[in-house]
DNA sequence: TTGAAAGCGCTACCAC
DNA sequence: GTGGTAGCGCTTTCAA
């Protein structure tokens, strides 16, 4: 049924029809009644394509998710964060259209998508520390907003964000207070920005401490369960092996709990640290010490928030750019809430 | 740059350049190389809402994944298969859009996304024994794959499947091999099918070898950490607590693990199973066992095939309904690969 | 081998 | 308050 039958159907013009189905306020009260109700009797729905045309709007947003070209693998807290987006985009008759994207030679995927035109609007997840996609999707002139952000970035642009800067500095302070001065950190790739900001976070505590940061602590790659595993394998055997660990991801935290497990060696306080994808904070049970983290619930609340944001960038071209940075939970034993407040800025 | 404006610039019509570009005969090759190298040069993409109006296909495949209204929560394991089957349409310049639906009330979603034409064809998710969206979809006539399967519906359709009542009976086969007795079977919930189809296979297997199943070892639920969590806490203060444990998600046997490390309690040789989402298995290390899985590579290669066939489908709809049934990867150690075969059909 | 023009289903401008 | 109609950008007859 489209919109030519329908109006034949009722005897009025497709324009009267299209009217009151659109909300337009000069069709009489009793007309619009009428169509409605017959409209949603007979099924009608437009056709979005059509629509998508005579109006310039494709009612679509899209999510570009980087793949690992190495692991083909995609970072799971992506599905939770696009979950909570998705039902904000439904809500407001969007669609989603999702692009899974190879690292390198995006830029053509970018043109292609804008060119299209199927979408209004984009997400950008994934960021690296200087991304020229946020350029290129300036100049192309398509509103987006930026899951995380590009921190050697000039140009302004939106971004939504966890302070993943805060939370390692704190979990790393907490583990000083505990007396940890050996403390690996096991993180994502470091050209990403939010892998980037961790460790930032954790040498600040380090150095806030008067410790040292040793390098054969640091590790960085791509965060799947493998690189948990060889990193504490590694770390396990150095003559001073350390006494805690931080983790960026629950996969890599499994890792590091294989390597463990092999050798019944529980490893300072068996302390992990882990700011995604979990649902109750990895090790809450032996760790007698609050972990920092973005539960899954949260990440979906973060889709939500940047869903709005980019809905209303479209709605209203005129407005800046925008950012939000939100704090990770704290999970202490099994319940969670909200980081308490630290002192000053630490973003 | 559209379609006019490009024609003019190339001093030709409309016709003689989308037919150039579309890869019509009629054109004359030397026309053509010109329209082409042009084309590229000025960076014409064609408008994809004006071209599936024209043509009536939308070049979109939409991808319906059930979000769990009680716990708001995606399962990983569609990530990395959609991340496959993304793959596969870029290739065939295929755009993908994602619905993500809440479990009740489904009905109208999929008229819709009929109604509104955006997608050729659908891959829905996560079903349930009965599960009337199947029905719905075949009388829409919209061509669709079911990634999984709805054993108690009659009629025929499509579907990729793992075979989990196999991998589930050769798990807890082995387990008994290995003088196991009691053993706990962690199930996600049984109405959907994967998990009923596991639940089959262990008591196939506990059948075969002449145990009685034991209500209190058998629990299902949503996968989260939570539930792995508790239900071993419960177990493990039984009188006669189990030796072993199969789980059917890796978040599951995190919560597991909790529930363990809370005790020190070595449960019989802490054998785990898991299905899904893991790089290597997941209790690999400390498992003289074999463990069936679904590695997320493939999971991902699942994605990719259900694509191929849907996208074939699309192509010939006169094709009949075509089903794949795929075989779990036996992971030993640190080694993976293909499950070697087993006798007879376990489907 | 090329072009003119109708039409995909809808919106929005202009006239009544 | 209602209707006629010109597009939106493309494909696809039909003619030349």
């Amino acid at each position: 049924m489209n919109l030519k039958q329908l109006s034949e159907h009722l005897g009025l013009s497709q324009t009267t029809v299209s009217r009151a189905l659109n909300g337009y306020p000069e069709v009489r009260e009793e007309t619009r009644r009428r169509i409605v109700s017959v409209a949603r009797e007979v099924g009608y729905i437009p056709n979005a394509r059509a629509k998508g045309l005579a109006t310039g709007r494709a009612m679509s947003i899209g999510h570009v998710i980087p793949v690992s070209k190495a692991h083909e693998m995609v970072n799971p807290v992506f599905a939770d964060f696009i979950s909570g987006a998705s039902e904000v985009y439904t809500a407001a008759g969007y669609d989603l259209t999702l692009s899974m994207v190879e690292d390198g030679a995006q830029e053509a995927r970018y043109r292609d998508i804008r060119a299209k035109g199927n979408v209004d609007g984009l997400i950008l997840h994934g960021p690296h520390r200087t991304d020229h996609r946020i350029d290129l999707l300036s100049e192309l002139g398509l509103p987006f907003v930026v899951h995380g952000r590009a921190s050697d970035m000039d140009a302004p642009y939106s971004w939504i964000d966890m302070n993943n800067r805060r939370a390692f500095k704190r979990a790393t302070q907490l583990l000083i207070e505990l007396g940890h001065r050996r403390i690996a950190l096991i993180n994502g790739l470091e050209t990403m920005d939010f892998a980037w900001r961790r460790r930032e976070g954790y040498l600040a505590a380090l150095e806030e401490a008067g410790i040292a940061p040793n390098p054969e602590l640091m590790v960085q790659g791509e965060m799947t369960e493998e690189l948990g595993y060889s990193a504490m394998r590694k770390m396990r055997g150095m003559d001073a092996p350390p006494t805690a660990v931080l983790t960026s991801s629950v996969i890599t935290a499994i890792g590091v709990r294989h390597a463990l497990d092999e050798t019944g060696l529980t490893l300072g306080r068996d302390i992990s640290l882990v700011t995604h994808d979990d649902d109750l904070g990895y090790l809450r049970n032996r760790a007698a010490v609050p972990v920092f983290t973005a539960t899954r619930s949260s990440v979906r609340e973060h889709g939500k928030r940047a869903a709005e944001m980019l809905l209303s960038l479209i709605a209203d071209p005129e407005t800046g750019p925008v950012q939000e940075l939100l704090e990770a939970d704290l999970i202490i034993g099994r319940s969670t809430g909200p980081a308490p407040a630290l002192e000053g800025p630490v973003v």
